[in-house]
DNA sequence: AACTCGGGGGA
DNA sequence: TCCCCAGAGTT
């Protein structure tokens, strides 16, 4: 078919489809974001390892710290995971950081710092799902490979009135292969992006902007008045709570920090001497505790002054934190426990909250 | 298939 | 408060 051959009225009223409205939106409304402009897939990776679960705004500096800190693999590859967490610190999921060091070097050694471009490979790779990879081959090399995120989700969901969860396997199995289905096999980059920026901008989960979408006659959402009910999505589990007891314990210029384990929250942070309730224990009681007990031996002296509890929400786990000075040193110090003076505290990756407890008394 | 892993922002 | 965010790994 040849479209100047083509009566000009009929070129005219013939109706783009779905997939081509969005992408037209696109150029027309896209944001200029930094990883846009560039097909190299180390850097690619970097955006979107840094964006999983994570918002446009908030991931942004981030990315541009660590472009700059690590321009190419090898840099990266040459990090300490102690460097890359601190880094990383106060983006959450922390898993991400770990895991990009990992393939960081694993790309070094066995691909020679060249970063792989195809799905295939990269779904190889540690932290790298059916998004992550189907995201960077496509924006790298043009893969024909459809990106399902949140945002796809809730734009397919609701244009096709698809109540399956997207939280199912049957329902994520249904959205990839609709999404593969739809494919501009042309150009899978610009298709792509278009899903996602209309549904992070337009097709937003609360308010969406029907008025002025594109799409909207063919929305059937839209036209049966279900925005509101659509992506479904099943119910997450209960959130558990816990109850923090950290000590500070300084000797000098020092203060006594702890290296968590790879099991829990936080994993291969730092924190401070932790022990660890079922309930909210008055202050008096702690000294009791056969725990603080082993840790302080006893007549453990709790100054009055404690910091107040603190409230810390995460997405599955509510905590409560405070922290407690005491006069005597531990009687014994854990594996995991050192000294470090308050210089070398800005060395250490910190959880938020752990950040936020400490950063008043030491001026961080 | 269910659970775990952070932190922040909008309504 | 609740929900969601350019999801992935583990059990």
């Amino acid at each position: 078919m040849v479209p100047s051959l083509l009566p000009f009225t009929l070129l005219t009223f013939t109706p783009m489809n779905f997939t081509d409205e969005l992408v037209q939106w696109y150029l027309q409304n896209k944001r200029d974001l930094p990883w846009r402009n560039t097909t190299d897939a180390y850097v690619i990776w970097l955006s979107e390892i840094i964006l999983q679960q994570t918002r446009v705004e908030q991931g942004l500096p981030y990315f541009y710290r660590f472009v700059e800190k690590y321009p190419d693999v090898s840099s990266f590859a040459a990090a300490a995971e102690d460097e890359v967490l601190k880094l990383w610190q106060g983006l959450g999921y922390y898993s991400r950081g770990r895991n990009m060091l990992k393939t960081a070097r694993l790309v070094q050694e066995q691909y020679h710092g060249k970063f792989p471009q195809s799905y295939d490979e990269l779904i190889k790779l540690k932290g790298i799902g059916e998004y992550t990879a189907a995201a960077i081959a496509s924006f790298s090399a043009n893969e024909a490979k459809a990106v399902v995120d949140g945002n796809v989700y809730r734009v397919l969901a609701r244009y096709f009135g698809i109540d399956e969860p997207i939280n199912s396997t049957g329902g994520k199995k249904t959205f990839q292969t609709l999404a593969n289905n739809l494919l501009n096999k042309k150009n899978p980059a610009l298709h792509n992006q278009a899903m996602m920026e209309f549904g992070a901008m337009l097709c937003k989960p609360k308010n969406p902007a029907c008025g002025i979408c594109p799409v909207h006659t063919g929305c059937a959402a839209f036209l049966s008045n279900a925005t509101t009910f659509l992506p479904v999505k099943l119910k997450t589990v209960k959130v558990r709570e816990r109850f923090f007891n950290y000590f500070l314990v300084t000797n000098d210029d020092a203060v006594l920090m702890n290296k968590r384990g790879d099991k829990d929250i936080w994993a291969n942070m730092y924190d401070l001497p932790l022990v660890e309730t079922d309930s909210l224990l008055p202050l008096n009681e702690l000294p009791g505790l056969p725990r603080v007990q082993e840790i302080f031996g006893p007549g453990l002296t709790i100054s009055s002054d404690a910091v107040p509890v603190q409230k810390h929400i995460l997405t599955h786990q509510r905590l409560y934190i405070r922290l407690i000075k005491t006069t005597p040193k531990p009687v014994k110090l854990e594996e995991n426990w050192f000294y470090s003076t308050i210089e070398n505290l800005q060395n250490l990756a910190l959880p938020k909250a752990v950040f936020i407890l400490i950063k008043n008394i030491f001026n961080l």
